[in-house]
DNA sequence: CGGGTCGTTCACCGC
DNA sequence: TAGCGGTGAACGACCCGG
């Protein structure tokens, strides 16, 4: 019989003797369902070094192969980098004999090296099947009496799949979990901390299950029986996947199995750390949060906000204990644990598009796009790519990293500049890999015979053109897909399902491709190649070069450029400019932005300017870094304002000059005094003892955990001492200890002098009292 | 020994 | 556990004159 499914999630058994996949599924009826594929089978590839013939090396290594699990070797051909080769095939009995035997083999003096004995077999299964996770498919299955009896689950033994191209996912049962854990002393240790309550929501029903003053022991089985009866899809979390550790120990403790795979299995950590639920999808949204440098706590509260949420107030962790042991507002801690939960679910619903497309188009399962790299990303597309034309996957090696030149920056005038447009190469990278066929099965070697190649512009990098290379149909294909999806775009409604999945699907398409460049040059990468990089960025700044010189022979004025973009002062001349681009260097490039006015200052990469719309937008200035105190970036931001809308020198001075009188009289908030710096290392590890160091030591003198990744958050105190020393960690300083003067000689100055510099503002003339009667700036 | 110069270390941002 | 280009603060070694 015939089933359709939707692809949840996969993992390998090892099931009578054979290793089998298992599928997890959603079938077009709503049921869940299970299938068993033990026809897989597990092999990976030799290559021979040179001079060895292959038939000959099958008949010496197979001796040796056979006490290593090895069944069969056959000679075969593949691609390598693009180059035809007769390789070994060799399959093994099972696949956790598959590296023991690859490195056995790889040993014997008959070849160079193994290929793609690092993929998993579920990896492989995928390949083979051409299946992708968070897809549909359709089955050819058959009842058998072997299969694992699940409840609520149908099993079913597969003789065949093929994959369909259904888009709409199915309606999936997701449950939003939040542990409540409260420590006595400093963060909950599993070891003598019960949890204090799992809240569980499931988009309708909001369930809380606590703890009852002796043990958790039952609110962890209400909460088992609640995941059994539900059955989720499923499970998000945020730190969940510390949750799950936790859960493990109480379980321990309480002598309670948890139980909370389709198959009654534990969580269980697969790669990376992550963890995985059988048959379900286990989502971390930590994961997500981890990939936006903004936030500087990575508390739940300020990720929802940096997704467009409004949370209220939340109470921090370090008070829980304080709450849970006061009766007359513990309740406040159990009410905020239900609302963790539904604010789980609701990120997890404006998410869930995004993370289903990029599943899709990478062929990651699900619950690793999240915890997956971008370079990862790529990485699995690449491996889909390469499998399809025959290519085999190189495996990760350790490689010697050589740096190369990036994009081009020009030096701006500074200045404020008028009607200024900015002129972007759309998807630059992309498109210039395409166009010249960059690709590391593409690249020619020093020495070797090309006859027809491209050669980049300074290196003399040399790429074969009759040929398409991994690189060039992956980006081939997700260009070709984003421009169909942006076109489909349009023909449907703003607000509806469709909309949603499909501007989703452009966005994963566009990040994928953008990435790609900086693939290439990662040593990392299983198709790294420096070349690669190097030309792209050659052609790149060759590009930027070219259209520079056109727009100046058009009479244009060019103020400025980064990589792939020029800005210049607007006129009748810039279509012109354009059709040029399109027409003689074949890319396309679009008006990205249109300045009312803009300011320069000497330095590249830092600017501020008025859009058309009346909108400030600033670049690279303390405005927008991190590492700034508030009131410095709140200073420079109205200064840059008020030069920007009033070109009013004397009133933004006296601004400033206000501020630091406020500052001197304690009316500022030490909250807008406190500065954040990440920790690269460990506190010990660093050379010099800079302010955040010193915070960051001082903090875990006082018991706090600082890791590596966390922000400080510290104020320069009173004193003599070098600055270092007196930075204080925020948490440990009272108002009264701040110096207001190193606010304002080396916060408040410098900033509004970046912007300031550009009228002719110096420190003196901004540091001196304003005298009575006279105007405050500009008279003399 | 205090004050200045200057190379190095460090973090962050742009594209 | 994608790349390079770029800025600027603070440290700390060093030099200098006293």
């Amino acid at each position: 019989m015939k089933v359709k499914l939707w692809l949840l999630d996969l993992n390998q058994e090892f099931l009578s003797g054979k290793d089998a996949v298992f599928l997890w599924g959603i079938s077009n009826a709503g049921k869940r369902v299970l299938l068993v594929d033990d026809s897989v089978e597990s092999f990976f590839f030799l290559k021979p070094l040179n001079g060895v013939d292959p038939d000959e090396a099958v008949r010496a290594a197979f001796p040796e192969g056979k006490r290593h699990g090895v069944t069969r070797m056959e000679v075969c051909d593949k691609l390598v980098l693009g180059k035809p080769v007769r390789v070994v095939k060799v399959c093994v009995d099972r696949s956790d004999n598959v590296e023991k035997a690859a490195g056995r083999l790889e040993k014997l003096k008959l070849f160079e090296k193994a290929y793609e004995s690092d993929l998993r077999l579920s990896t492989r299964y995928l390949l083979e099947k051409n299946l992708t996770p968070s897809s549909w498919f359709e089955a050819e299955v058959e009842k058998n009496p072997f299969l694992p009896s699940i409840p609520n689950v149908e099993a079913f033994k597969v003789n065949a799949v093929r994959p369909l191209e259904e888009e709409k996912p199915p309606e999936l049962r997701v449950m939003a979990v939040h542990l409540l854990k409260v420590g006595g002393k400093g963060s909950p240790k599993p070891e003598y901390d019960p949890i204090v309550a799992i809240s569980t929501y499931d988009g309708k029903e909001l369930k809380q299950y606590r703890f009852d003053g002796k043990t958790d022991r039952f609110l962890i089985e209400g909460f088992l029986d609640q995941v059994k009866k539900f059955d989720p899809d499923v499970i998000v979390g945020y730190g969940i996947t510390e949750d799950w550790s936790y859960l493990a120990e109480r379980c321990k403790r309480v002598d309670v199995q948890l139980e909370v795979g389709r198959n009654y299995a534990k969580p269980h950590t697969s790669v990376f750390g992550h963890v995985s639920v059988t048959g379900r999808i286990n989502i971390d949204l930590f994961h997500n949060a981890r990939e936006n440098p903004q936030l500087t706590e990575y508390t739940l509260d300020e990720y929802a906000e940096s997704l467009g949420f409004s949370v209220g107030q939340m109470i921090p962790e370090h008070k829980y204990s304080e709450y849970l042991s006061n009766p007359l507002i513990a309740e406040k801690l159990f009410k905020q644990s239900e609302e963790c939960s539904k604010l789980i679910y609701r990120i997890w619903t404006i998410l869930s598009d995004f993370a289903i497309q990029l599943s899709q188009i990478t062929g990651l399962p699900i619950d690793h796009v999240f915890t997956a790299s971008s370079g990862h990303r790529a990485e699995a597309y690449l491996i889909r790519e390469a499998y399809s034309m025959g290519e085999l996957i190189p495996p990760r090696v350790e490689k010697p990293y050589i740096p190369y030149a990036g994009g081009l920056v020009l030096q701006p005038q500074k200045g404020v500049y008028e009607n200024v447009s900015v002129l972007d190469f759309s998807s630059m990278y992309p498109n210039i890999m395409l166009k010249y066929n960059i690709s590391p099965d593409t690249y020619v070697q020093e020495g070797k015979e090309c006859e027809d190649c491209f050669v980049s512009p300074e290196s003399k990098h040399r790429f074969r053109k009759d040929y398409r290379g991994v690189y060039t149909r992956m980006l081939q294909n997700l260009l070709a897909s984003r421009k169909a999806v942006r076109e489909e775009l349009k023909l449907v409604e703003e607000d509806s399902v469709k909309y949603r999945i499909l501007d989703a699907r452009q966005k994963a398409l566009k990040i994928l491709a953008n990435t790609l460049y900086g693939y290439a040059g990662w040593v990392g990468a299983r198709w790294y190649l420096r070349e690669v990089a190097e030309s792209a960025a050659e052609w790149g700044r060759y590009t930027i070069r070219m259209a520079i010189k056109k727009a100046e022979q058009l009479g244009m004025k060019i103020i400025y450029g980064d990589t792939d973009s020029i800005f210049v002062i607007d006129g009748e001349k810039l279509n012109e400019l354009s059709r040029w681009i399109e027409h003689e260097l074949e890319l396309e490039t679009r008006v990205e932005k249109k300045y009312r006015r803009i300011l320069f200052t000497e330095a590249k990469k830092r600017y501020g300017g008025l859009l058309e719309n009346g909108r400030l937008e600033v670049v690279g200035l303390e405005v927008v870094r991190g590492d700034w105190a508030e009131i410095a970036k709140d200073t420079q931001l109205e200064v840059l304002r008020i030069m920007l809308e009033t070109m009013d020198v004397n009133k933004a001075v006296s601004y400033v000059r206000r501020i630091m009188a406020e500052i001197r009289e304690g009316k500022v908030d030490m909250e807008k005094m406190v500065i954040w710096k990440r920790m690269t290392k460990p506190p010990e590890a660093y050379e010099v003892r800079a302010p955040h160091v010193l915070a960051a030591l001082e903090l875990s003198k006082k018991g706090w955990r600082i890791d590596v990744g966390d922000k400080v958050g510290y104020v320069i105190t009173r004193g003599t001492s070098r600055i270092g020393e007196r930075a204080k960690p925020y948490q440990l300083v009272e108002s009264k200890d701040i110096d207001y003067e190193y606010y304002v000689k080396n916060q408040i100055v410098p900033a509004a002098l970046r912007i300031l510099e550009v009228f002719g503002v110096d420190e003196q003339t901004l540091l001196r009292e304003p005298r009575k009667g006279l105007m405050a700036f500009g008279t003399e």
